[in-house]
DNA sequence: CCGCGGAAGCAAATATTTGTGCTTACGATG
DNA sequence: CATCGTAAGCACAAATATTTGCTTCCGCGG
């Protein structure tokens, strides 16, 4: 029989390799170093075979967009406070605490790239929103239900989640205390009675 | 010696080569098709040879930031209307119009590619981020010498500039008409008399 | 217990991208 | 008009990324 003494091949399961490719992705996109983002890399990191990624998920770009709705599925617990605007407050401050770690900014980047390429198909990007939108469109129906009457999904886009998104994109630093709070009391001030 | 009859081998200028690959990048970028966006290319696509390319940028990232500064600094024209209020409408127009073409798309997404890569030198990042703010800190400007109170640059970042740059990265069509008065009404209307 | 399907690992082939040496054209300058 | 510096083009080489064929292992149903 073939010794396989240093042939320490532990090939691991599916969801092992899922799992650690998915780290791989969030580590490397972490990393100041100006690496470059690939599928060699990613595998090489992960400690998988590169060949199995590219069987499993072909581009980079499904890689990219596979790892964000996973870990963003993830960490939705989303608890009800009672109040539209306690909801978004606790949505706001998620975020917030989210972007601060390099974690956090590393997976919005990764929404962002994985967006651009798959350009061939509107209704994939529109889908990809939705999914993002989702945590949002959950705390206006429950604000709905409530009785209360909820800003339009564009308006919480445009006065919540935008400012999130550009800061991280263009690398600029969140405002010191206050920050949620802040856009949350924009949003609910400003269109109250506005409705459609 | 080797017969150079068909060899119709004219070689542009410098301006010229300079010109076609901005363009081309443009041009890949607004194509609806999944194609990658790599040097090889645009290059073709340019009608130039990839040598070229490479040696004047260097990289992807150098090209695409060269492209984004020279055509947006081109399209800045931002004639002073009298008020702040008249100088942002101008410019959120402006800005509507320039994204409801692909080309203008092209370039806002240009402008988030180019960003993430050089990530290792958070300098180069703000630095790029400034001169994409340069026409809004113009505004504050003439407004401050008015004696009008310009929103903080932070705020007209959050409630005018990002709402933008959100939808193209998310491909979402633009609210119909009013849009840039709707914007420019919340971002004077809100923090009218807020200070700090 | 035995075979089967699925998926991972390995290795090698292929394709693509990136970089280099050299030649040649253009324009500026004397 | 001669010369020189710059930058484009070509061919080819090196480096990287992607794909493919095959083997091996695991879990599952017969």
């Amino acid at each position: 029989m073939p010794q396989k003494q240093e042939s320490e091949r532990v090939r691991r399961s599916p969801e092992q390799v899922r799992a650690a490719v998915h780290q791989a992705v969030v580590d490397l996109l972490s990393d100041p170093q100006g690496e470059e983002l690939n599928i060699p890399a990613i595998a090489q990191r992960a400690g998988v075979n590169h060949t199995s990624v590219y069987r499993r998920w072909g581009s980079l770009d499904a890689l990219l967009a596979d790892t964000v709705t996973t870990r963003l599925e993830r960490n939705s617990p989303l608890n009800d406070t009672g109040s539209l605007r306690g909801d978004l407050l606790a949505w706001a401050r998620a975020s917030v605490a989210s972007i601060r770690t390099s974690e956090g900014r590393a997976l919005v980047r990764a929404v962002v790239l994985s967006m651009p390429t798959g350009a061939q198909a509107p209704g994939e990007r529109a889908q990809q929103f939705q999914r993002r939108m989702h945590s949002i469109e959950q705390i206006r129906q429950r604000a709905a239900a409530r009785g209360e009457d909820p800003p339009p999904p564009e308006q919480i886009l445009d006065q919540l989640v935008a400012p999130f998104y550009i800061r991280v994109i263009f690398g600029i630093d969140l405002p010191a205390d206050g920050y949620p709070e802040l856009l949350v009391d924009r949003l609910l001030g400003s269109g109250e009675g506005s409705g459609s």
